[in-house]
DNA sequence: TTGAAAGCGTTACCAC
DNA sequence: GTGGTAACGCTTTCAA
């Protein structure tokens, strides 16, 4: 049997509490017999009070539980979550808190009994559609939650719809008027293809709803109505499901002069999907991205700055040391539009 | 006050047990009683059983803790951690089970008790240098184990040393007979700079010991005895410290013809460290690394395809469901030299 | 099908 | 400085 608090109290002839205080609050007992306590744990093979059990009493877990995306390994091949979930461990650990990946899995039914057996102070909801009912699970916990994407008692977020905005608005400036626009969640169905948006207000999806709403705006304000502007949904955030949207788009004819995706992972499998036909970026079709990852640069990406770490960060710090001013507990942050090669004028 | 079982059970009319049956054992009850208990839970705002009492009470805490190495943040920084990562997230996914990160923060003492308070049925290990105390905090523990570097009882790791004397092959085929060999750990002092490594058997860490290993032997092979080599350590696994410490190599006269990194991340210091003094990889000075990160490719950078990904996925499979044969709960996978053209034939 | 009782391993409070 | 006692909130026999 593995040995307990009481295993070390008898076999150094002091009651419980007195072994409990030699590990939560030294100051309560001789330093000597702290140390005879310590040395008779080590002998008998007490590790130090089970974690559960502290953790019950005290009723703190000592770990915020991080929601993302339905897959969890998902979330690690997403560079901007990447760096989300960066800012985010620095903060837990700077506040000495563990981070629990809830293994939110493909259905729904589990997930929903993952968000309720993790053992947590609260939770970071991270790029789960505010419609996927582990959202309401983790709510009904009534543990502190910092979203970023709805607006909630906390919040961390940026202005979505300006930042789109400005990418519509230099596309339009460079005399675009052709426009396919590539995202997720924006189809009925989950696969890639074309699919009809009737308004952008309309999607069940925080962000691409936002995200559409400023493309909307910039192409209405050079005269592109909605219904001129090709949507294609993208399965999944991935390289792959972007290449395979952009080869739709560019397979009409005529096809889009400008090719905006809701990512900058959609949008670098945009540039494959150019590559493949040999088209050049920035002068055959412009494409332009959100996110700015580290791979964006590279591959010349006009996008979105928004700061990933940051808000990572930020997150943690409004669940682990929310501010006294409710006003300070919802931040917006900057975003910059990068302009890189992958946009240039309109063709002729 | 928090609602309970008690409360729930109380506004039922009904005890304990059959509360928590209506939960954990649907079917030890009738579906209709227990679809009133639900309903009643709703109404008063209880979101099911507290999950760190039904741990507690199960013995079972749902999670596997993950140790990396000191700084959690830093793990998100390694390309190769992340694919780890991701790894094992899918794993713990399949299983149901969550993933703690273990903040083990800067100091040693703090990082002993975040290792101490974690609730978790056992660790995965990455890359903790074996003489860093947490570890052995965590073998006191006593749970199951899986670490890449040491061999304990569960074990999924690679043959480095056989990988690096690959490398240092590859070099000496082509002529070259200068190297300096640039990794993390390998110092007496933890500052970037020359270093001298009396023999690689003596270094603490395992992975740069076996790594260094490799390195000698090859080279011993082709006549350049483990003196004649420079060996430069950086301070940490990053492109700026690989740059660094490539500089003090590159600054030297004669500087050496070829670099070997232990990873990949310092390997790409290094390039930008010959970039920035106007010399061609590969044609001026060869270049290696180790993982086969993704950047690694579009760098042009020869280096050791290694399968983070599947091991990362395997130390979950060894944790969650250890195979009732001993000897295949120790595994090791294949690497593969990769050539690529940061590497050339030695300038004359 | 339901309920009573006995823990799971701790910590906090209050005497001594 | 030390030890009793009572929770923390739950699950699990076992008996009804």
């Amino acid at each position: 049997m593995r040995p307990t608090l009481q295993t070390v109290a008898d076999a150094v002839g002091v009651s419980r509490s007195t072994v409990s205080n030699a590990y939560g609050r030294p100051d309560q007992l001789s330093p000597e017999l702290r140390e005879k306590i310590l040395e008779a744990a080590r002998r008998i093979g007490y590790a130090g009070p089970n974690p559960t059990a502290r953790s019950l009493r005290r009723g703190r877990a000592g770990a915020i539980g991080v929601l993302f995306t339905p897959t969890l390994s998902y979330a690690f091949t997403d560079p901007y979550a990447v760096e989300f979930l960066r800012g985010l461990a620095e903060t837990a650990e700077n506040h000495r808190t563990g981070l629990l990946l809830v293994p939110l899995g493909a259905d729904d039914e589990g997930a929903l009994s993952a968000v309720r057996e993790a053992s947590v102070d609260g939770f970071c909801v991270y790029c789960v559609p505010g419609w996927y009912r582990a959202m309401s699970a983790a709510l009904a916990r009534g543990l502190p939650m910092v979203n970023s994407e709805y607006q909630g008692e906390l919040y961390v977020g940026i202005d979505e719809a300006a930042a789109t905005r400005a990418v519509g608005e230099h596309l339009t400036t460079l005399g675009h008027r052709r426009f396919a626009v590539i995202g997720t969640y924006i189809g009925t169905d989950p696969e890639t293809g074309p699919t009809t948006v009737g308004a952008p207000e309309d999607l069940p999806s925080y962000v691409s709803r936002e995200r559409l709403r400023g493309y909307r705006d910039a192409f209405a304000a050079a005269g592109v109505p909605w219904p001129d502007v090709m949507t294609v949904n993208a399965a999944t955030n991935t390289r792959e499901d972007g290449a395979a949207a952009a080869a739709y788009a560019l397979d009409r004819d005529p096809h889009p002069t400008a090719l905006v995706a809701t990512t900058d992972v959609l949008a670098l499998g945009a540039l494959d999907a150019l590559r493949e036909r040999g088209l050049r970026a920035g002068a055959d079709v412009s494409v332009t991205g959100f996110d700015d990852v580290p791979a964006a640069a590279g591959a010349g990406l006009t996008t979105v700055r928004q700061p990933a770490y940051e808000r990572g960060r930020i997150a943690g710090e409004l669940l682990l040391d929310p501010p006294d001013d409710p006003a300070r507990r919802r931040v917006t942050l900057d975003t910059e539009l990068v302009v890189r090669p992958s946009t240039g004028p309109a063709p002729v």
